[in-house]
DNA sequence: CGCCAGGGTCTCG
DNA sequence: CGAGACCATGGC
């Protein structure tokens, strides 16, 4: 069945035109996200929430062939003004190299828990191994969503009856306690992640680090990938070395290195952070500097 | 085998 | 505040 027939096919209600071009690709192989799959006729089914999608690229747009289009314009942000965020990425060339290489990457806009769940797990960790962590937490823990291979991610409250050993043996190792506890303290109702939306994005990260496992760099995934804070700058090993270069091989301590992101990759930092981390982990030589 | 991966936490100056 | 040790796991 051609994605293109009107039976299979469900347009947008709202054009992603205006708002400039998505790539579907870039946007779920960017490692914001960890669980979706690629089909062989090239559309990509996923979950959002508890909802099952299959989601095709349509020219600079998007087909939503299974699943609420709205939803899904919303998960893509399909509202963020993208040529106006293109426009704020610095002169250097390494910012834009990454921008000519990355054009129609979105920040998702996840969902809360599910996101923070999801980094509390990636320190130290590959993202090829992060995905397989997802996907044995859904398939030991998650509830089977209608017409979706891959199951929807556990709810703190389900995972807060979880084991450590029954975490560990999806792949975590010391995570495991950090997730465990963290399922734990949010199921306790002491804090509550959407009420935390109202807090400027400063006091949000410092309530985020207050969850076992979040530190400042998994509190700034969270802050951008589920909160929408365009601002804020995720400092991987890989972000880390791309500062230093800019800075003509100066390192400096952490603060000093969010400090000068902050200036210099300007108001729509995470993005110019996110392409920046994509173009450097896909486009690496086999010659290093 | 050694090294690295979208780090956090604790301890000690 | 800043530096170091330690924490598991898997791929190359």
């Amino acid at each position: 069945m051609p994605l293109n027939s009107p039976q299979t096919r469900a347009i947008l209600e709202t054009p992603a035109i205006p708002n400039g071009p998505v790539d579907i690709a870039l946007t779920l192989g960017s490692g914001q996200v960890f669980h979706w799959d690629q089909n062989p006729d090239g559309s990509w089914s996923g979950l959002i929430g508890r909802e099952f999608f299959r989601i095709a690229q349509d020219g600079p747009s998007l087909a939503v062939l299974h699943g609420d289009p709205a939803t899904a314009a919303h998960h893509f942000s399909l509202d963020h003004p993208l040529a106006e965020i293109e426009a704020t990425f610095p002169p250097e060339p390494l910012c834009q190299s990454a921008l000519a290489a990355c054009r129609g990457l979105r920040i998702l806009r996840q969902p809360l828990w599910e996101c923070t769940a999801t980094f509390i797990t990636s320190s130290m960790k590959q993202v090829a191994h992060i995905r397989g962590m997802s996907l044995a937490i859904r398939s030991k823990f998650g509830e089977p969503v209608e017409s979706s291979p891959v199951n929807a991610y556990p709810s703190f409250a389900s995972l807060s009856r979880a084991t450590e050993r029954g975490l560990r043996d999806c792949g975590l190792g010391y995570r495991a306690a950090n997730l465990l506890a963290t399922a734990r303290l949010l199921d306790s109702g002491k804090t509550d992640l959407g009420a935390l939306a109202a807090k400027s994005t400063p006091d949000l990260r410092n309530s985020l680090q207050q969850l076992p496992g979040v530190g400042v760099k998994v509190a700034n995934c969270i802050l951008l990938f589920a909160y929408g804070r365009l601002d804020a700058v995720p400092i991987d090993t890989w972000i880390h070395r791309i500062l230093v270069a800019m800075r003509r091989g100066r390192g400096g301590t952490p603060a000093q290195l969010a400090a000068y992101a902050r200036r210099r990759l300007g108001p729509y930092g995470g993005y110019v952070q996110q392409y920046l981390f994509h173009h450097a982990r896909t486009s690496r030589q086999k010659s290093k500097p």
